[in-house]
DNA sequence: TATGAATGAGTTTTCATTCAT
DNA sequence: AATGAATGAAAACTCATTCAT
């Protein structure tokens, strides 16, 4: 075996070592993230973490710091998925009410399909960490959120240019307009009075992104 | 002294004992409500409680029968003052579009006069962890939801009828819709979006409600 | 009124305060000695005892130092209400044989009709007091014991001296033997024993008699 | 090293951690053992047993679910010693009356060498306050002492069929005749009576013994 | 005297974190 | 690195005793 050979060799082992890391601190990452949800920041022991990711409570510490750390990496994580599916569904083409009804659907899609992630932005800061410990959570998370908001108000911004919406319209006030109508369904699903009125949230949402459009639209006829 | 005045003493007294046992509850019902919002239920320690409250941790248990029942019992409270503030306005004149005006004014003072208490019932479940415990709770609060929709609903349902809201809508998903619009404006504020994209409350909320009406109504045409 | 008078009546009143006071004390010890029973030193509370008393908590301390003294004052109680009985029993007339058979039955009748304070004698010490507390407790109970053996061995030691029993036997291990084989019957019962194994105690009590005393007198022919 | 040798070591591991899993169950118990007897079961506190153990109160939760297992286990480890002694003793060869005073020397023997086991199961319920959680105890133990007087059952039908015994005894009721005779001199001495009278319990148990024995037998002439 | 609310130390139990292996 | 037993501080809750009324 020559020292080229040799090379490759540790090469072929350091990256499964580091798979193999990586690997590990998604299992956590997922078994905290599901934990958290079911049962809150304080509900959720670092024993039952450990067993969900089918590891050693010690382990845990290998890659994380503790308890703390896990749960703003998984807040952390999630603001990227919901910025990532927005910056797309924002590329769409067409006019600014189709491209607000594509970032609209995206984000219920995100909600739909990372309910986790969603209720954890929703509510990170009620009842999980311990005060003090938030605060430069929080920082992070607000950084984010602008973030996404600055995506719709951009779509905003162009209806306002092209004509679509009335030039009265402040874009960023807007943006919350459309954004509050939107998340106020959501919030009303996950809290489960959707189900215990026995309505149905797919046209909930869709009556109430029509509503807002309308709502907001007519504005430019006053 | 004769027996009159005796039992007047009596009575004078029973009074004050009862007051005081009355003002003891409510310093323990303002601690609890305070910090199950500010760390929530398993962050809030009874000993919290108690100190908040300028009591010992045993004096509280001559009140309650344990944190759950505080909890119920805050939670209960808030439920009872939103129906109430809500039903107020539910009997105000005028045509649907100011009566829904009112009822959603009413909703925004309860926000901004009990914050606490909105955020109690917006967020009740959270960190709340054991499960078994909660049904109970669970239940009642669906109940006294269903009664404050059911407020909403009367005025649409009305709104309907007087032929200013389309006969094709859906009483109680126009509720939803209703509902659901304002609820996301208040949360995103109680989340400090709103601040940190130095929007004013006060005027989100109207442009809000105005689109949502406009909305709403504007279905009547197509 | 004169001076004659009105000393009577101090004394009337100062009886009645006194009875009154007598009763209060009597109902604090049934509530005890029925609690103590029930649920051992630890688990009867004194809030459990003065509800069952129908006094509050704090008066108790007006007539006693504490839990203690309480127990302490059931449990010497006991003991004079058996060695009452026995000492009784002892001075019906008749063969040894025929006054050790009313012994015997006397402490049956205690233990059947004092069964509480039996109880109390029999386990003491055992899980009802704090360490240390009981020395005084055990000194007085050890005193107690002996006066009532004293009494059995005097009968016995008339048989000796009648010729009834043998001159061999011991006249303080003989009653030692009559005794526990008496104990024996009624702890199993106690512990419901008897009853699982659908025995009646009344028989069982007469047989083990019968085989005792046969047993006893048999060593005299030896 | 190869891999035979690895196993091997594997094997001497496990082995060591087991023992030492069992010396802690071990140790954890005969603190709860001693500590049950010296306290009862509300006295003895978790800190005491730790403490006694040489542990921390947390570390006992690793091997048992709570103070309650701890105490079942107490327990039932002194019906298999006494059931397991006695067992043994009733496979001797002789007459009835023989086999009778070898199980009933075994049970002396469990009484002098594990006391602590001994007082246990005389006085089991006693503190043991929470009624419910001591339902399922009480049938076990129950079953257990079935067990152990079926063994002495057996040893006086056996008498009966040979002829050693009267047939017009009741093989149950005789049972419980020796064992009560038996049982009343071993509590008498375990509190303390036998030695403040300066009585030599192995004497007393013997004497005992053959008056029992000699009662029994003479209802055989009767 | 009698009351019963209040105290606070003490109880069982849980759990994030550490550390010997 | 991984394990999981051990730690010990902290949680909810209890209760003998005190004390203002």
């Amino acid at each position: 075996m020559n020292r080229i050979e040799l090379r490759d060799m540790e090469n072929v082992v350091a990256q499964r070592i580091e798979a193999e890391k990586q690997e590990r601190i998604d299992r956590i990452l997922n078994a905290a993230r599901k934990l958290f949800l079911e049962k809150g920041y304080l509900g959720a022991t670092m024993r039952d973490i450990a067993l969900e990711a089918e590891l050693s409570t010690g382990a845990i510490y290998v890659y994380f710091s503790g308890k703390d750390e896990i749960y703003e990496k998984v807040c952390e994580e999630a603001f990227m998925v919901v910025i990532g599916l927005i910056k797309k569904a924002a590329l769409v083409k067409g006019t600014p009410r189709d491209r607000i009804r594509a970032v609209a659907q995206q984000y219920v899609t995100f909600y739909t399909d990372y309910t986790e992630y969603f209720e954890m932005i929703t509510f990170h800061d009620l009842g999980f960490t311990k005060r003090g410990q938030s605060e430069h959570l929080r920082e992070r998370l607000t950084d984010l959120t602008a973030e996404a908001i600055g995506i719709i108000e951009d779509v905003v911004a162009e209806g306002i240019a092209t004509g679509d919406f009335s030039s009265d319209l402040d874009s960023t006030q807007t943006s919350f307009n459309l954004w509050a109508g939107l998340e106020g369904v959501l919030i009303l699903d996950m809290m489960g009075y959707l189900k215990s009125f026995s309505l149905d949230q797919e046209k909930l949402v869709l009556s109430q992104l029509e509503i807002l459009l309308t709502g907001v639209m007519a504005r430019n006829r006053e």
